[in-house]
DNA sequence: TTTATTTTTTCACATAGGTTAAAAATATTG
DNA sequence: CAATATTTTTAACCTATGTGAAAAAATAAA
C-alpha cells in the first residue's frame, strides 16, 4: 500500500499536473480495469477504496494491493509499460479518484524534473513494498502475516471483506477465519 | 532477474556515466553487502554471478535475486533510499562488476534526462518482476515454480547450488530435490 | 588417488494450511 | 419485517511441503 508524500502533493509541479487530471467516480463493485486491457490511468484515491487483484479464470482471485484515501493504485506493469494488464482493478466501496492518464504523466515527466523524480520515487517505493512482501510470504507463517497487517492497517478489516484480505495475505478465507478466532481466545 | 536494455547501455548519456563508475572484483563466497549496512552501489555484472539474499539470523537464508552477466543487482530499498539494508549481497562465483555509486547516479539523474529515465524504467522493471513473483508464489505450487525457472533460466542450475535456488523459489532444498527427481521419471 | 568437504538425495514422519461442505451470522431488499 | 443474498465461521478430512537425520554422491583439497 503506497501513500504519496505530501511534500510532493503540494509541489508546484504537482499542482500544475493536477490541472490536467480527471476526477472519476466508481460504484461499489465496479470493475475499473479488466485483465488483458491496457491500464490508462494511475489513480489517487480521494474517497473510498480500490483493490488491484489477479484472477486466473479458475477461481483464483488474489488481491495484490489495496488503496484507500491518499493512496495510489494502478496496474503497474500495464500502466508504466502500456501493455496488456495482468491485473484487474475493482472498487470495494463507492470511490472518487484523481485519475492521471499515461500520456499526461509522460508529458509531465518531460516537462518537469520534479514529476520525473516523483515517477522514479513512486516505482521505487512500490518495488520496496513488494520486495518486503515476498520475504514475508517466504519467512512468516499465516498468523504472523495476519498480525503484521492488523498492526499496520487495522482499519482495512473494517472496510474489506475477509476473502480479499486472506488472498492479500496469501491464505484462504477459512484459514484467516481460523487464525483470527484462535487469536481472540 | 533484471537485464539492462542494450539501447540504454549504448546511449551517450550512459557512456558518459560509465566514465565515472568503478570496476570491482569479488572472490567467490565474498559478502559484498551485509544486512544493516547502507548499500553504496548499484552493480552491473560483467562476469560471474551475485545473489541478493535475506537472512534473519535464525538460519533462514532466502535468495531474493540472482544476477549474472549484464544483469543489474543491488539492495533496492537500501540503495535507492540510502537507508540500512534488509538484504545481503554475496558473490556466488568470482565476479567482476561495474559499480555505480549512489552519489554518481544521483548526479547523473540531475545531469541527464536519459539517465533519470533509466532509473525510472529500472525500478519499474524490478517492480513488475517482483509483482509477478508474488503471484507465482501465491498461485503456483512448488513444481510449477520450478518448471517456470528451468524454462526461463536453465543455466542458473549449472551455476548455483540447489539450496539457493530452492529458497529463491520459496521452498526447501529437500523439496526441490524431490520435485526434480519426480520430473525426470 | 585418498581424504576431507560440500552438495544433493533419500526417507520417515510431522504439520500448516488447503478443501469441501454446511451452519451461523450479517447485510440487503422488496 | 420477512425473505433473500452475502459473508463469516466451523468442522472433518486431506495433502503439499516442511523437518530432522542420514546416506549417497559429487567436488575439492591434500
Amino acid at each position: 500500500m503506497i501513500k504519496i508524500d505530501s511534500a510532493i502533493l503540494n509541489s508546484e509541479a504537482f499542482t500544475s499536473l493536477l490541472e490536467k487530471v480527471e476526477s472519476l467516480t466508481f460504484k461499489k463493485g465496479e470493475l475499473i480495469l479488466k485483465g488483458g486491457e491496457i491500464c490508462k490511468y494511475l489513480f489517487i484515491v480521494e474517497n473510498g477504496l480500490l483493490r488491484n487483484f489477479y484472477y486466473d479464470g479458475k477461481g483464483n482471485d488474489i488481491t495484490h494491493w489495496f488503496a484507500k484515501e491518499k493512496m495510489i493504485i494502478t496496474a503497474p506493469e500495464s500502466f508504466f509499460n502500456q501493455e496488456k494488464s495482468f491485473f484487474n482493478i475493482e472498487a470495494i466501496e463507492d470511490t472518487t479518484v484523481i485519475a492521471i492518464r499515461y500520456e499526461v504523466l509522460e508529458k509531465a515527466f518531460e516537462d518537469s524534473r520534479t514529476i520525473e523524480r516523483f515517477g522514479r520515487i513512486l516505482t521505487t517505493q512500490i518495488m520496496i513494498t513488494l520486495g518486503r512482501k515476498i520475504i514475508d510470504l517466504q519467512t512468516k507463517n499465516a498468523k504472523a502475516r495476519y498480525n503484521e497487517l492488523i498492526k499496520n492497517y487495522p482499519d482495512i478489516f473494517r472496510r474489506v471483506n475477509l476473502g480479499h484480505i486472506a488472498s492479500y495475505l496469501g491464505m484462504t478465507q477459512q484459514s484467516l477465519s481460523r487464525i483470527r478466532n484462535i487469536s481472540v481466545k
